[in-house]
RNA sequence: GGACGGUUACCCAAGUGGCCAACGGGGACUGACUGUAAAUCAGUUAGCAGAAGCUUUCGGAGGUUCGAAUCCUUCACCGUCCA
């Protein structure tokens, strides 16, 4: 690649929400990528993710799928875990303060962190940080220093918190200390490129730039990347939204997941979660709204790429195989849970053991609604004493095989 | 420090002595229709039993009353504003 086709891969699906902004950066880049040729130093990239819970989704994926991007063009990627930065809590993009985690929640949370970014980073090329290391030595001096170099006015004018102003509603103190602390990781990392989702604009490109600079380094350059719509095609992907399609999952999840979104996000998770290469994402827009493939289809194809660029092309069809037999063809699923009965045991009492229901209540309520089947037989009596092997289905998707216990 | 307000089921929120297991909305779940999409329609959404019925729930504890989410006492937590 020459120059100017790295720029265009690296600035590639970027979203700034102002034309003025996305062309400071890619000029910025631009100068940057030069020297970095011309001196040999590879360009310092990092993305930060707070461990606010224990499961990266695919919304985290796009950013990650950037910093891949750079691994690629052999420059060096810090894989920031938030441990210290969670505690906070980001304001960004919220109605509501956050609640708080604890610090001992949080460093439970990142423990596995890595291990799943590593689906998608280069393992060998990802330098992996936690910024505890470093923000829980911050000083008071060091904070009043930093501070000073921000307004209230400045932060209560971004979007999140102006709204929570105009409804009364809290904003407390130690939020106004999140873009300072990323700021801080900018400067303690010395960072050439900060990658982030669009809610980051101000974290990245006003705070983090303006503690770099105060600190008399080059301020960093923001490459924003747009929200993930989650599951329900309306809101960002987040897990405290319910909305979301962990990493960690099984690739018969990942699949039947990417498949139950709407059909107006299918462009987006074209662009933003699949390996696919931009004359690709053309094709396939371009195919979906000339008619020329059937939604469905579209998104099976949408599904398989997604799933196999976690768990390959094997994986991948497997998942869709299953898919394609147990919801377009109503079988039942290969695999399912199994459970041991003494044939004593009523399908209510079996339901609840294994989780198919919460309480007996609620599955005497599902078999009324005919929501429960025996062997495919639609149940109508709870308390039918299950004595014979046999597969107990609840809703579409919920199987169980019971077997008798010798 | 002062003034006022709040704490209700997964979330928001109504309810100010009995008709309240608690309006309404969201979410979730089930069914119909479908492409496990969207939209739409119907139903469900404390537990036990399922016929009636019983038990627990409205921040915590105690009290008044035949009877409380609703009144009183007290404790805890929280918010907005003024200083």
């Amino acid at each position: 690649m020459n120059l100017d086709e790295k720029l265009e891969y690296l600035m590639q699906g970027t979203d700034y929400g102002d034309p003025s902004i996305a062309e400071a950066m890619a000029q910025e880049l631009r100068e940057r990528l030069i020297e970095s040729e011309k001196t040999g130093r590879p360009l310092r990239v990092y993305c930060g993710y707070d461990p606010t819970s224990s499961d990266l989704h695919l919304g985290h994926t796009v950013s990650m799928r950037k910093l891949r991007q750079f691994q690629e063009l052999g420059h060096d990627v810090t894989f920031l875990v938030g441990t210290f930065t969670s505690l906070i809590g980001d304001p960004s993009d919220r109605d509501k303060s956050r609640p708080l985690i604890t610090r001992d929640q949080a460093m439970e949370n990142a423990r596995t962190y890595a291990e799943q970014a590593f689906r998608v980073l280069d393992r060998e090329k990802t330098t992996v940080a936690y910024n505890d290391e470093w923000l829980s030595e911050v000083t008071l001096a060091d904070i009043l220093k930093v501070a000073s170099n921000f307004t209230a006015q400045q932060i209560l004018t971004r979007e999140s918190f102006h709204r929570r102003m105009e409804a009364g509603e809290p904003i407390y103190l130690h939020e106004f200390l999140y873009p300072i602390s990323q700021g801080i990781d900018a400067h303690h990392l010395n960072t050439d490129i900060q990658v982030g989702g669009t809610d980051q604009l101000y974290n990245i490109v006003t705070a983090s730039r303006k503690v770099m600079s105060s600190y008399g380094q080059r301020p960093n350059i923001g490459i924003l990347m747009p929200l993930l719509p989650g599951t329900d095609g309306e809101m960002k992907m987040s897990k405290s939204l319910g909305n979301y399609i962990p990493i960690s999952s099984t690739a018969e999840d990942m699949y039947g997941k990417v498949m139950s979104i709407p059909d107006k996000v299918m462009d987006v998770y074209a662009k933003l979660v699949t390996p696919w290469k931009p004359a690709e994402i053309h094709a396939f827009e371009a195919d979906l709204k000339a008619g020329r493939i059937h939604p469905r289809d579209a998104k099976m194809k949408l599904a398989w790429a997604i799933t196999s660029a976690f768990y390959g092309a094997s994986g991948a069809n497997a998942a869709q195989n299953q898919f394609v037999a147990l919801f377009q063809k109503g079988n039942t699923p290969d695999e399912m849970p199994e459970y041991l009965t003494d044939c004593r045991e009523t399908l209510l009492e079996i339901m609840v053991s294994n989780g198919l229901a919460g309480s007996k209540s609620q599955a005497r309520r599902l078999i009324d609604q005919q929501g429960v089947k025996l062997d495919g037989a639609t149940v109508d009596d709870g308390n039918l004493i299950v004595n014979h092997e046999c597969i107990i289905q609840v809703g579409k998707r919920h199987f169980l095989k019971v077997a008798i216990k010798k």
